[in-house]
DNA sequence: TTTCTTAAGAGAGCACCGCTCTCGTTTACA
DNA sequence: TGTAAACGAGAGCGGTGCTCTCTTAAGAAA
């Protein structure tokens, strides 16, 4: 099938597409607070102002890189998950672990950008990045769904209910999230979720400090191990 | 006693102090990378260059919020700890992580300079921060080392023995803070610290989105219930 | 094929930034 | 009281995001 752009906006996706990319590296080589227009201009050959053309503000450049960033660990989470047998629930859950802890490291600065501080006086728009931001817990909810469906999730029955207001908010978000398991594993599955990104921004963010931890490859795995039980996995 | 400090040195603190206050209401209105030298020297009626006498650079701005934020915070916590009976091993775990969440929501700009991603290009001075940054871990480390101590702490039995290199590392931090606990009861309190912190950023750094929660308060007590769970307590 | 619309880039310019340097002035101490 | 140090002012440099105007060239329409 013959595409049906037009020559110009073939040419238009393209430099859209050189943008991201020098964006991307200008993220990972100086940071998120060093990536200037008029750098990502110099190094695409044009002049400054050409690049608004493209891009209505350095914040719109950022969405850009946003989004990529979101799209690009989607994917390897995804993939992870798909390289273990869908019966090993637990074996999915620290699949999907590894996958953003290997990507954090890999790609700190665009880590930083997604869920570090929020880059003062920009709000990511989010009828652009709410979708492609999450897919990650939208694979962890798929995990504990399956699980819980093949009657291999183990909770204590000894937790209190779920308080009404929270109850409502997870009724609320099934419907983004459709699941039948039982409201708790839900909160526990949230608890997880944010666990698991604290444990990795501790680590690529510096909050362990330099000298802490030798192993943190072990203590990675412990704390996914840990996250698994919590979650009755 | 009458102090000795001369004048000058008074004027100089007071300055600083006149700065670092400044400074604190800037980055709270506007974000850390709305902070600028030259906005604070002119709230403080002065030419931007006169900063640079009590201020290096930028940067060292910055580590004077720093600094100040994590000394604010600590008190804070130590303070919310001591109002909890010593026995309540607990409550007093609830009561740091209460908080902490109490004061990232009302600095949520100083919380994401100290916890969020690092402002690019600058690197916080390891030999200014970590004594003040490591007042949080110090109180919830008391607290675990209380705990066990009394025999309060019940940790599952079947959980395999912590590897070789990180039980090293635990061995070394416990020169720091010192514990007769056992190493996994150590490594759960990573855990639940890292964890506890994911949970404060999501909230305060917006990952959760906009319309998710309602009731956060109610999804906080139940992540600190089950975080004091995971460490036995 | 010729005309016309419009998208793209160049360039100047504005206001701001961090930071440096120099130059008077004030202050504290010997 | 003399002097060295601290301090603030001011100019200036190179950088930033962003806007505006002008010219050119490419695609679409006739």
């Amino acid at each position: 099938m013959a595409d049906t752009t037009t020559p110009r906006e073939r040419a238009r996706a393209q430099t859209l597409q050189d943008i991201t990319r020098i964006g991307r590296s200008h993220l990972a080589t100086e940071g998120a607070a060093a990536l200037s227009v008029r750098a990502v201009a110099r190094e695409l050959g044009v002049v400054s102002s050409a690049i608004y053309r493209y891009v209505r503000s350095r914040d719109d450049l950022l969405t850009l890189l946003v989004v990529d960033g979101y799209d690009e660990l989607g994917d390897e989470v995804d993939a992870a998950v798909a390289k273990v047998a869908v019966d090993d629930h637990r074996g999915r859950f620290v699949a999907i672990g590894r996958a953003v802890r290997r990507w954090a490291l890999r790609e700190p600065a665009t880590y930083a950008l997604l869920f570090g501080s929020p880059v003062p006086g920009y709000q990511a728009p989010g009828e652009r990045t709410t979708g492609p931001g999450t897919r990650v817990i939208g694979a962890l909810v798929r995990v504990w769904e399956d699980a819980y469906a093949a009657g291999a999730v183990r909770l204590p029955d000894d937790t209190p209910p779920v308080p009404r207001k929270l109850a409502a908010d997870v009724k609320r978000i099934r419907r983004e999230f459709p699941s039948s398991a039982p409201e708790d594993l839900t909160v526990r599955g949230v608890l997880a979720w944010a666990a698991l990104f604290g444990c990795v921004s501790f680590e690529v963010l510096g909050q362990y400090g330099p000298d802490t931890f030798t192993a943190v490859d072990q203590l990675f795995e412990r704390q996914l191990q840990l996250l698994a039980d919590t979650t009755g996995l």
